[in-house]
DNA sequence: GTCTATACCGAGATAGAC
DNA sequence: GTCTATCTCGGTATAGAC
């Protein structure tokens, strides 16, 4: 047993000074976590000592890790107004415009680590699973149906689905080379004719079993 | 302090009766946990709960949750082997065939499941990350390497191996409809062409900063 | 309303009893 | 070979100081 007689004299209760935003600086140490080392791998803990507060003071103002991780993740807004730029302009030159696009928003400091987060949880188990279905599944197909309106658009946009989310992991996650390392303009030159052909391009025809769950 | 002379009665130590194998039964145990729930997700308790037998056995007979995961997932030189036969053939048909034939190891019971959990495992952090990286780069590439030999093999295995990645997490993992209850044999009507032309299309001439890593 | 301290529970890992 | 006891760590809940 020790005694309970000494206390740590390091911080005090009561607010702080200064002018520091507690809520903000937990918020931007979750993103950056969360980024890097995924859900589970971030612990309350690590978040809070980076951002230099008291770990309840985590659970205090997000309620929970779930919670904390949609907070720091909720940049899905923004992502889907990005997409639905992307497909204004020529159609013959959409694929490449779509790599483009989403290459400058994975490998932008702020949303592009947030949406690796958010691809990363969607495959991994936990509580991302949800918010990365509304990326992957949600942004995409709508931004995609709101501009291609044919019967086959789900289709369309789940294929288009399956090559963004392995490009953004094979490229940004795997590093799996030369494709991690190339350029911009060479990654859209590579894969830019796949989305093409995915969303503008005849599809195959016998497609029967595809084509029955447009009802 | 408890005193130590009240012993639970459940279990006495020793050997079992019955002709189970215990250490097949937990690396069973350790499969379907896995595949269903990722690493991080599946505790070595309700493995142990799974398989019938003590917490204990597990580090025991695998050493740590890493080396049980690398054990339960060590079908790399079956999908190897399987990947390789897929190669041989008409070319023309090169791109479905693979669909066709990765799909049909993704559906299979047994190594089907821990191909999803090492994808899984690759994307998401911990142990499983070097696992993962083995199959999705040394795999496909050694692979692909050993049927097509060009100066841009590793180029053309990295775009392919990104487009098997989308399209095994979109159907099986994510679940993006309609590309996850389609018919295999319309996966590879639709996802077949884009295969074909990586692996052995023309590729597109402005390609230096990819190219310049072939050293 | 903000913040600190602390306690509880579940989970991985290890030592050692039987 | 099998199991118990225990250590440590991480998420969460609570009590209470300012």
């Amino acid at each position: 047993m020790t005694t309970l007689t000494q206390v740590a004299e390091t911080h005090r209760p009561g607010p702080r000074g200064g002018g520091t935003d507690v809520r903000a600086e937990i918020l931007w140490a979750a993103r950056e976590l969360f980024a890097e080392q995924g859900f589970r791998g971030t612990t309350i803990r690590a978040v809070a000592a980076r951002a230099g507060v008291d770990v309840a003071l985590v659970p205090y103002y997000f309620g929970n890790k779930d919670a904390l991780f949609e907070a720091a993740l909720d940049t899905a807004g923004d992502v889907s107004a990005r997409l639905d730029e992307l497909f204004v302009g020529d159609p013959a030159s959409l694929g490449q415009r779509l790599v483009l696009g989403i290459d400058a928003m994975l490998s932008d400091e702020g949303s592009g680590s947030a949406m690796l987060a958010l691809m990363r949880s969607a495959v991994a188990e936990g509580p991302g699973r949800q918010a990365a279905l509304i990326f992957a599944n949600a942004v995409i197909l709508a931004t995609y149906r709101r501009h291609i309106e044919t019967p086959d658009a789900a289709l369309r946009a789940s294929l288009a689905a399956s090559q963004i989310i392995g490009f953004a992991l094979a490229r940004y996650v795997l590093n799996i080379e030369p494709l991690a390392s190339m350029s911009s303009t060479d990654a859209a030159a590579n894969v830019g004719p796949t989305l093409q052909r995915y969303l503008l391009d005849p599809l195959p025809e016998a497609c029967e079993s595809a084509r029955k769950l447009e009802a």
